[in-house]
DNA sequence: CTAGGGTTAG
């Protein structure tokens, strides 16, 4: 290596290289023979292709990297490193195709990072190639190999081959418990995830819980609306100095906020001297989803008052607040705002605009909206579109609105009930008659409604009419004695929710038995005066339910967050459009939390 | 020298 190669070399490795110089170095390395000396375009390379300086820019390490004669082994793993980070990973296979047919030997890096890419692109055969390939190459003892083959079966699969290789494995370190807790989460097992946290911590398990093990445990608390769990997680994170990490502790924002703990979340946010843009999203989020939407809106200034940017999360968390809120023309102009901060609108702020059309009743703008966006429509859009459709009974956009769901091919259940619904709403039995033959004829299952409440520690759980728990009697009889109570404080039963022609006088009694209203009473039953009650959800509330619970505990203390209900408004009106309360029960004292989980519950968690 | 773990609206 001559002398004009070890000066480049130390320019290329000194930390301030503008841009104009490394155009230069580049060119010159064409110009002259040095192309073909390794260690010169290695560190080019690495530096386009992966250093966290400016300079990084994978399309021009693409180039530079095409103009190399004959790539080395470092190159081929540099760009396929650079690749299976990039937003093109299947480039990242292409490299590695390439690199295998030159005949170049590959090491279990070079397997670790392709992997990664058929990982991203959601790619299963690929991936067991490589899986194959890892075998074939007497690899199959290298556990941070096997920790990303089970990354990849856990993000294609229902993870039972990822808790395979893991049972398979010799060693386990933090990192592979870590992959199996993320799967089980991702895959509706938040149940089994938190298991694990009390096996890593057994004797005689070889790994324990760090901070990402109590970021991902915490996520699967969420899941389950399990607060106790939180907390627990919570107290390790600080006993083990982890709470100090910012990760850690937005976490934690996340968790309080969605398990309806909002008190919590605001001290853990208002303990944090360092607040990123992840932290203010959280907190707007969680401010947006407990009810306290003209708070989250002023959260957002106040961050952006402070120097922090917003991002693309940040928004979707204002955004859906002013929709819970019902400030139409706030939310537009935010909307339009993003384009100063260079964020494109992405699927997310396109719900929670429609969401914002909607619910003020603005159908067919919000309709207009849909079809001039610049993404294609999702199913989720369209479902939107059709809550709105209900809450203010327009049957003809209802129709149209499924007619794409179907189109879509994306029909789901709760749109045939959505869809019903609004007939119902404008009293056409035919159309509600015909809608239920049809389903039946499909063989649509509804997921039954369910509901729990976690008291001491133990998850109880309600269906509709539910007659199986041992303290039925006392239940329904509480239950009697609430709804006699809240008559004399002017509840009336909603009963447009109900989907049979009934006469009012039998829908009044028809709608008693709701899970959540069972729940509320066994809660209340069982808890001394001045406790919390917390329950929730596997379905979205109904209006009835929904005002049951508000009357019952107090109609000025009501947040709301979570799935919406089936009809209804704004948070702030009587026909509150969520289902996350917050409430006192004006007859012993008790604090109730109604929550919403995407998943439906079964079992019982000790 | 390098690697594997988390993200949102409805």
């Amino acid at each position: 290596m001559g002398s004009s190669a070890n000066s480049i070399l130390s320019l290329i490795k000194s930390s301030s290289l503008s841009k104009s110089q490394l155009l230069q170095i580049h060119g010159h390395i064409i110009c002259t023979s040095l192309i073909k000396e390794p260690t010169v375009v290695t560190s080019l390379l690495s530096l386009v292709a992966l250093s966290s300086s400016p300079l990084r820019d994978i399309h021009y390490a693409h180039q530079i990297f095409t103009q190399i004669p004959k790539p080395s082994f470092h190159q081929y793993n540099v760009m396929i490193r650079a690749y299976s980070q990039s937003n093109s990973p299947e480039k990242g296979v292409l490299c590695y195709n390439q690199m295998r047919n030159n005949r170049v030997q590959t090491d279990p890096f070079v397997l670790s990072f392709v992997l990664k890419s058929w990982t991203r692109m959601n790619h299963l055969i690929g991936g067991k190639q490589i899986h194959c390939r890892v075998l074939s190459d007497g690899f199959q003892a290298d556990s941070l190999l096997l920790t990303s083959l089970m990354g990849l079966y856990a993000s294609c699969g229902d993870g039972t081959d990822a808790r395979k290789l893991f049972d398979e494995m010799s060693i386990r370190d933090t990192v592979s418990w870590n992959v199996l807790i993320s799967c089980y989460t991702r895959n509706g097992r938040s149940r089994d995830a938190l298991s694990l946290f009390d096996v890593m911590q057994k004797e005689g398990c070889e790994s324990e819980p760090d901070d990402v093990t109590c970021l991902l445990l915490l996520q699967a608390c969420s899941h389950l609306c399990a607060l106790e769990f939180g907390k627990r997680i919570h107290k390790y994170a600080d006993d083990y100095g982890y709470s100090d990490r910012i990760k850690v502790r937005n976490a934690l924002i996340s968790m309080y906020s969605r398990c309806g703990s909002f008190d919590k979340a605001f001290e853990v946010f208002q303990g944090m001297h360092d607040k990123n843009v992840v932290t203010w999203s959280a907190m707007i989020s969680g401010l947006a989803m407990n009810g306290h939407g003209r708070d989250a809106i002023e959260a957002f200034r106040e961050m952006k008052k402070v120097g922090v940017s917003p991002d693309d999360q940040t928004f979707t968390g204002v955004l859906s607040a002013c929709s819970h809120v019902g400030l139409v023309d706030e939310g537009l102009d935010i909307f339009d705002s993003m384009r100063e901060y260079g964020i494109n609108p992405n699927i997310h702020h396109y719900g929670c605009i429609v969401d914002l059309l909607g619910r003020a009743g603005l159908l067919d703008q919000a309709y207009d909206f849909i079809t001039s966006m610049r993404v294609k429509p999702d199913s989720t859009v369209w479902r939107t579109l059709l809550g709105a459709c209900r809450i203010h009974r327009h049957a003809s956009l209802g129709e149209h609105v499924v007619s794409h769901l179907i189109e879509l091919k994306a029909q789901e259940a709760g749109d045939y009930v959505l869809l019903l619904n609004i007939y119902a709403s404008v009293g056409d039995w035919e159309k509600v008659a015909n809608v239920r033959r049809l389903m039946r004829e499909k063989g649509i299952q509804t997921t039954p409604g369910c509901s729990t409440t976690e008291i001491k520690g133990k998850v109880h759980e309600f269906a509709v009419d539910d007659d199986a728990h041992p303290r039925k009697k006392e239940i329904y009889e509480m239950l009697t004695d609430i709804e006699k109570q809240l008559k004399m404080a002017g509840y009336v039963s909603d009963i447009t929710c109900e989907l049979h022609n009934l006469g009012a006088a039998e829908k009044g009694n028809a709608l008693i038995c709701h899970s959540e209203k069972l729940a509320i009473a066994f809660a209340v039953l069982v808890t001394p005066p001045n406790s919390k009650i917390r329950v929730s959800n596997n379905l979205r509330i109904c209006v009835d339910c929904h005002n049951f619970a508000k009357v019952s505990f107090g109609a000025q203390k009501v947040t709301t967050h979570g799935l919406p209900v089936k009809s209804g408004n704004w948070d702030t009106d009587l026909q509150g459009s969520h289902l996350f309360s917050s409430l006192k029960f004006s007859g012993t004292g008790q604090t109730a939390t109604i929550s919403a989980l995407k998943k439906s519950m079964t079992g019982v968690l000790e």
